[in-house]
DNA sequence: ATTCTTGCAAAGCCTTTGCAACTGC
DNA sequence: GCAGTTGCAAAGGCTTTGCAAGAAT
């Protein structure tokens, strides 16, 4: 489910680096974190910090809980991750070299559908004119069942009327 | 920060009442429960759980953090109140006779402003349609700024710059 | 009388943090 | 070698829950 990717000049990888450089007191750049970086942008999910934890243990990396956490606030900073809050965790995509995008959600496997939509734009600039709001960021999440689950219900379905 | 009411035929409280008595289990409507109602619908804010219990609390109600959690969960299968989940805690909104509507939060003050969009239904449809997805519910929040908040610090700035 | 609700405190879930050992620069 | 990072385990913030006592029907 990827949307077409947005052409940057640096890898991930670079982007982080310098953003650790740049800080008023320069930041170190450690293997976990590298191991990470590379490990996020080798895939396209949608994660929360066990999640991937787990998932780089299972791939072989040594990863700590702790610093998966501290190291996923930084990779927002930084402008790599986009965090979505919705409900209890905190779930996070690419951001960097990937397009503004809305979400829908499936309650029933969990998947997150990413579209894009022109006129939220424009709805956006509107309200916040007529608002005065200032607005940084906005989550636009459609809750409800995905094709396949939908379709995975229906038969079921139809063996209760029997 | 009222938008226009949705005329109802029945108050809040018998809808509620409704509501445990029309369960396959009929559940009791207690003086606790109808305090939190009472007291909900006699207000127009967004709370979360332990806002809620505080205010009762300074009202003189007495109430216990256990049972106003699960109270707002009736009230929320009910359809009396709709639940944001926006971050780590959920806040509550009224439902039942009011109209549907989206979200501007301030992050300097907090403040929830509410606005309206006609075209954001026409964009769940089409969404909707394109992807084959069954949409139960969807959450559209712009974080930012409010206009007071902005206006306060512009002040601020100046004085700095002397 | 029965069954649901209450209230307390404990547990759960996710995230953050204090601190000693460690490591990048 | 200095200053930032790591990893453990403990603490924090919010919500849920087990259970005995209490209340609604």
């Amino acid at each position: 489910m990827h949307l077409p990717a947005v052409p940057v000049s640096q890898s991930p990888e670079d982007k982080f680096r310098e953003y650790l450089a740049s800080r008023s007191r320069p930041q170190r750049y450690t293997e976990q974190q590298r191991d990470m970086v590379r490990y996020i942008f080798s895939q396209h999910n949608h994660f929360d910090a066990d999640q991937l934890t787990e998932d780089m243990r299972r791939a072989g990396f040594r990863v700590s809980r702790a610093t998966v956490y501290r190291t996923l606030t930084k990779l927002v900073d930084a402008g790599l991750l986009r965090c979505l809050e919705t409900g209890p965790r905190k779930y996070y995509e690419h951001d960097y070299g990937y397009p503004q995008h809305e979400h829908m959600q499936c309650q029933v496997c969990g998947k997150m559908i990413e579209f894009q939509n022109t006129s939220i734009e424009a709805i956006l600039r509107e309200v916040c004119r007529t608002h005065q709001f200032q607005a940084t960021s906005h989550t636009f999440i459609i809750q409800g069942t995905c094709a396949e689950c939908n379709q995975a219900r229906v038969p079921k379905r139809r063996l209760d009327l029997i």
